[in-house]
DNA sequence: CCCCAGGCTTAAT
DNA sequence: ATTAAGCATGGG
């Protein structure tokens, strides 16, 4: 019954910008740039990105919810009207972006390796997802593995995050600064989050105070944006940079964890060359990364 | 059992 | 300014 293929009529297309075909709460789009929704996945900037038996991916973004399905070559199935789609999905998966073009601006010749990472992570996109919740999330990464920071994540959405109820099943979802907050010492604990505690607790106290104005900071240069974030105590310079890339949309935020530093020591000797690739270094990062976590480094 | 994970704070130099 | 210990916890 959900998003079933073919359930709905068949138009024709565009080039540039998605097509979409409506049916009732399900549409169909054509998406003609970058777009795989495995590799954005196991990419590493999201982590509540749950897929069913079916194939569906459910993500769920700031109060939506929403089920979405490769249906072959370019073509995806989106639980949602038309009209979210636009005013919602759209954005969240960057669609207005060209990168394929940002792929190309990459020469094999001078850059073999950051070539071969593109074209390995072909399909990757930076989501541009709530800032608030990149903060936590983040903080929470620290010395954990992505199936660890998944696992936290969801505890805390279950133990403080507002309950939806969908057709088929529930959902939480993230929870607010006042929500996370209104948990006691134990509940907070009991999400796994270990000594990170009075992290997440410090950063939802200055959002909560407006001490800290994360969507303001979307309009702040990057050095303002990075100095304003690690004010919050347990961030530091590799959480500031995922909260800029993947909640503010500076892509050219440089987040350097453990697998970027093996990468610039192994594969960039002399130095690696951030000069060339402004001001999109944010999102060759995040093919690298992907490139050397999953498959050329191990 | 081991080592490591999308690191940071704090203390000591 | 740089370096080192300590940190909770679970995946592989």
């Amino acid at each position: 019954m959900f998003l079933m293929e073919h359930s709905y009529p068949i138009l024709c297309c565009y080039f540039t910008e998605p097509e979409i075909l409506c049916w009732g709460d399900v549409i169909e789009i054509q998406i003609t740039d970058d777009f795989d929704l495995d590799r954005i996945a196991d990419s590493g900037q999201c982590f509540r990105w749950n897929k069913d038996s079916s194939g569906s991916y459910r993500i769920i973004h700031k109060g939506h919810c929403l089920r979405i399905r490769p249906l072959g070559k370019d073509r995806f199935a989106l639980s949602c009207k038309e009209d979210v789609y636009q005013a919602v999905w759209y954005d969240y998966f960057d669609l207005g972006e060209d990168y394929r073009s940002i792929r190309g601006r990459v020469n094999r010749e001078v850059d073999p390796f950051l070539a071969s990472a593109c074209e390995y992570g072909k399909g990757i996109r930076i989501l541009r997802q709530d800032p608030w919740e990149m903060l936590i999330s983040f903080i929470i990464s620290q010395n954990k593995n992505i199936p660890a920071i998944k696992k936290s994540v969801e505890l805390l959405c279950e133990a403080a995050g507002k309950h939806c109820e969908a057709s088929e099943d529930g959902y939480y979802l993230f929870p607010t600064p006042e929500e996370i907050l209104s948990l006691s010492d134990e509940a907070l604990a009991a999400c796994r989050i270990g000594y990170r505690c009075r992290y997440v607790k410090a950063a939802a106290m200055d959002v909560a105070e407006g001490k800290l104005n994360l969507e303001g900071l979307k309009n702040e240069s990057e050095g303002t944006t990075i100095k304003a974030l690690t004010s919050v105590c347990g961030v530091g310079a590799k959480v500031a940079n995922c909260v800029s890339l993947f909640g503010l949309h500076h892509v050219n935020a440089f987040p350097i964890d453990v697998w970027i530093r093996r990468i610039l020591e192994n594969e960039y000797p002399d130095g690696y060359p951030m000069e060339n690739y402004n001001p999109y270094n944010g999102i060759y990062q995040q093919y690298m990364f992907y490139f050397y976590r999953t498959g050329y480094g191990s």
